[in-house]
DNA sequence: AAGTTTCCGGAGAACGTTTTCCCATGCTGC
DNA sequence: GCAGCATGGGAAAACGTTCTCCGGAAACTT
């Protein structure tokens, strides 16, 4: 019984026995084999209700020898709990996510949960379609990376009122469901010390435009961080969106204002930035610093590594869990919670002094 | 109804009328409403039997009207089908991984299928659990990249028995499962090609050890290429694992010789070569052509931007699922069908003469 | 000794579908 | 006019659980 986790058969070699591995084995064949009710077979395995020592010793030996496993679609029609959580995402090809997901699918799976995965293509469109399919699955729970802050928020609203609904790395609006995230302004925070306390003097910042929380925070706790500072000269600051591409281009901008510390908003444009940072003939780091957000696996492997702001990406997934169950189930009950966690900074060689 | 996609509820305001949003509708309510049997109202509604036009008509309109939303748990209870495919992979983390992610995700919505995901850790015990996990839920089908060629081929043949199943990118063995994968000799073929047509005389090869098809098939195909190209100097090979790390410790082992081209069996390998190559000041392209394997996004960002074989993610998608379409139901019927699909070359400028 | 509480176990009703029967009706072909 | 046959529709049996009753027996109370 070791390793079989799933594999009723017998020991290796299919010769004799338990042939009944094609036909199904249901509470009935254990009640039938054990000499007992349906009901107390179930009362048992489930443990429900206490049951005689003696009744249940029989049937625990009846149900092993026969290789039953519970049949989870009936149990779920049942008793109205399918043991599955939606989770629905923008882009699981963004760099950001796989380890994210990672963590949510152990916790989730850790508590017998099997976990349902949607991929948006950045469309809110497609966001409405899937979640609506989830909850037509009866998914108990949703997890949910909102593709926009604004045009997700009518589709998560709705949801949320009919299962429990935990909102990730982005938030939908206040007050619209839980939520659990990263603290994006004490992130920052860490990068302007750590750059303050290096000798930094002239940051800027590459940011992205819209309305995304991420965005907006980073941004908003740069620019209060850097008038910190040095009121005098806060730092120019330039908006385009996650993407390498922008993080090429807007050195463009910058460089020729020769700033010693180019702070980005993420990874992604990190890693544009210090490209064409070194295109251009700069020595990172001892001309110009630069720092990306998240820890990305990218970060740790461009050249020089990059100091950016980790996720705690164990810890976000678990809270998120938590959150999921503590909320009972009509969803609509209690306060919206927000949670945020504190990230870390990671420093290497693209900051060393 | 355009929006619509999950929430039954009117337009905007919910100040009269359908309040039934709370206690599910179902098969019974419409029944009553529209004056007919459940039967006659699964049979419109499912399209399974003809029904008169008028009848038919009053129902969808009954339908529509209570916003009836069929139950998937009754449906796969009673139909024995749910509806669901696994997707059971090694690690989410894994770059190359993602992408393919996306494509099976919505080939399989396309087709009305909902993802189950599992993340195995790279842990071949794990796997098994999941894999009976999910066969315990009742997939339909199961999409797998198995951990290992050997430790998970138990597992695999057992699901096999039970379930559709597609192997996926990597092979377990002769005949244990259909499978697809790319033609990693193909693509070495290409990359070889390439690199001959380009001068390059000298060349090297860092691959990973072990048993993984796609080690053992590029490996192999770069020896018989190699051989071809230059009977007397077939290279030197390197065998480590699929890691940036390796690829830099390789790279350490071969510089001295000077080849003037490194051919990595996979992204990530040539991306730590990459790295360690101007580390020693080699001039990449013009001393030593790079290139790797997959065209994961980091190939693109890489600097020089690596040279490497696209799988053709979408195709693989695609006749996974196509696969799993074919394949009726015990599964245990029919020759395993092996499909083997062409990658594409991609030129960078690691390679670029 | 008669109530009263526990304890253990069984019968059977849900859960919401799909599907198999079966019964009407209205037709066709003799 | 009657067998035969489509056609449209309903009643009810599954599917495999969980859970609510209910009953009997044993163990306490009074």
């Amino acid at each position: 019984m070791g390793n079989g986790a799933y594999a009723p058969s017998g020991s290796g070699v299919p010769s004799e026995g338990n042939r009944e591995t094609v036909a199904e084995v249901t509470l009935r064949e254990v009640a039938l084999a054990s000499g007992c009710s349906i009901a107390t077979v179930s009362r048992v395995l489930a443990g429900t209700r206490p049951v005689g020592a003696e009744t249940a010793r029989t049937v625990r030996a009846a149900a092993e020898r026969l290789g039953y496993r519970p049949n989870h679609v009936a149990r779920a029609l049942r008793s109205r709990s399918t043991g599955t959580v939606g989770l629905v995402l923008p882009q699981i090809t963004n760099p950001f996510f796989p380890s994210l997901v990672r963590e949510l699918e152990h916790a989730l799976h850790a508590e017998g949960r099997a976990v349902l995965l949607a991929d948006c293509d950045d469309d809110p469109v497609i966001e409405a379609a899937r979640i609506g399919a989830f909850l037509g699955r009866q998914v108990d729970a949703l997890l949910l990376i909102p593709v926009d802050e604004r045009r997700s928020r009518e589709a998560v609203a709705s949801a949320a009122a009919q299962v429990p609904l935990v909102l990730l790395d982005r938030g939908c609006g206040p007050g619209v469901a839980d939520s659990v995230a990263v603290d994006n302004a004490a992130g920052m925070a860490l990068v302007l010390d750590h750059l303050a306390a290096t000798g930094r003097r002239r940051p800027c910042f590459i940011g992205a435009a819209g309305t995304a929380s991420a965005a907006v925070e980073r941004r908003a706790a740069y620019e209060a961080g850097a008038a910190a500072l040095d009121p005098a000269a806060p730092g120019r600051i330039e908006l385009g969106d996650f993407s390498v591409e922008w993080g090429r281009a807007a050195v463009d901008l910058l460089w020729p204002s020769r700033p010693d510390a180019v702070i980005c908003a993420n990874d992604l444009i990190a890693a544009g930035a210090l490209q064409r940072l070194r295109q251009l003939g700069a020595d990172v780091p001892g001309e110009v610093a630069v720092t990306g957000f998240d820890d990305i696996p990218l970060a740790g492997l461009a050249d020089p590594a990059l100091t950016t702001v980790r996720q705690p990406v164990g810890e976000l997934a678990a809270e998120a869990a938590r959150l999921l169950a503590r909320r009972p189930a009509g969803g609509v009950r209690g306060p919206r919670r927000t949670v945020r966690l504190a990230p870390e900074l990671v420093i290497r060689a693209s900051s060393d002094a």
